[in-house]
DNA sequence: TAAAATATGTTGGAAATCCAACAAAAAGAG
DNA sequence: CTCTTTTTGTTGGATTTCCAACATATTTTA
């Protein structure tokens, strides 16, 4: 089985020496989904966490406007859902969008219900594993706060892309969005923010085409 | 000890039977802290995670031209920095600072170094209460973006103090913040929000007397 | 209590964003 | 290739926020 092989890779099953039988412990099911399908629905309360196998989710709230903001993007070996596993008063309408074409396995059986039930040796290598994920999520989640605290398009920009110059490690990448994307995540207008890329590309600060963008400002820290 | 009457009472701590023993394992220091004063500096690197004993700890980020940014709050019970154990590239100048007089323990042992050590129980549990500490602190920068995913500071408002009374289970309660904090943690002008605060009241859609609120919209979900 | 310091509210002009409508460019379909 | 659809860029006016300055109210200090 090929999915197997995928799950190895990620940081959730680091150290796990049978993931076959772990996926049948934690009653994995697996599901593909198309682009611009929803995996879950707004409002609906997952029951099982989801890791993203290949391809894109996106946390997504819907303005009741239809205003779309994209509150945040997991990727290959990432986890999300497990917050409402935990506790069910999940504020307003989220739901979960396949950015693409994506596949997702659910894990159901993960959480220890008893602390003195005997399970099997994987579910404990698997919150340690959990816990690793979850720290790193928080620290997106934290760096998309600093993004949106930015009071001007601009700064938001600059503090956007400077973190996925970090992450690519280089400053010309590609970005995961296309415009209204962007937009959506920064939580601001497409055509205004468009205008800004511009005004930026003329003051000489970045150069781009299309979703590959090249940054000409300092390395690790911007404000 | 006191101390460990207080921290039995956590989620961190649950089902602890020798929180003494623990706190040696876990090399527990205890510090108190006075308003204002910084528990970490911005940019340093925290060694060992903090637990919120009494008091209240800011997520702060000081702009360049000394705009402060409320990232985050944690309150009793809560614990910060432990994203920075596991990576240290923190990406930009967070520090965090106590909101009040405020009293903090450092965990600096909770880790477990290698997969096979024997360690003592207590961490196995300590691990799976971090689980949940986190998933919860998750859930908390979730809402935070909604609040600043909002595209007007009404809207910013109301989100926030929805939240507020769904915490509060009332429609009347009390912020933890004054104007100047509220609107560090919103990320708009203080004094627009002044006005715009001004204004919601004379819409009839809230009330309040310093930093008391009654709220007159909707109950779960306000857009 | 009086004075000082802090917190909150108000106002108007400057700056930035939003919004709608349209132009231009690129990608896809037939 | 042409036509259609989608994406991206541009522009101008309405709206909103920011910012500085000041008025009022509350709290703290002497």
């Amino acid at each position: 089985m090929n999915l197997v092989h995928q799950l190895q890779k990620f940081d959730l099953f680091a150290g796990a020496d049978n993931i076959e039988h772990m996926l049948g412990c934690l009653q994995a099911k697996s599901r593909e989904y198309a682009a611009d399908e929803y995996i879950v629905q707004p409002g609906e309360i997952p029951s099982s966490i989801g890791v993203v196998v290949s391809g894109t989710v996106w946390m997504v709230r819907d303005d009741y406007r239809g205003v779309r903001n994209i509150l945040e993007v997991y990727r290959e070996g990432m986890v999300f859902g497990e917050s409402a596993v935990f506790r069910s008063d999940m504020s307003s309408e989220i739901g979960y969008v396949a950015g693409e074409k994506t596949v997702v396995v659910f894990l159901a059986g993960w959480r220890i219900s008893s602390p003195c039930a005997k399970v099997c040796a994987c579910h404990q290598h698997l919150i340690e594993n959990l816990l690793t994920v979850l720290a790193n999520k928080n620290m997106g989640l934290t760096r998309k706060i600093e993004h949106l605290s930015c009071r001007t398009t601009r700064e938001k920009l600059l503090s956007y892309l400077n973190e996925q110059a970090n992450l690519a490690g280089t400053r010309i990448f590609t970005i995961p969005f296309d415009r209204q994307e962007l937009a959506d995540y920064l939580s601001v207008d497409r055509s205004a923010m468009s205008a800004e890329l511009s005004r930026m590309k003329k003051d000489g600060l970045i150069d781009f085409d299309r979703s590959t963008f090249k940054i000409n400002f300092g390395g690790k820290h911007v404000h």
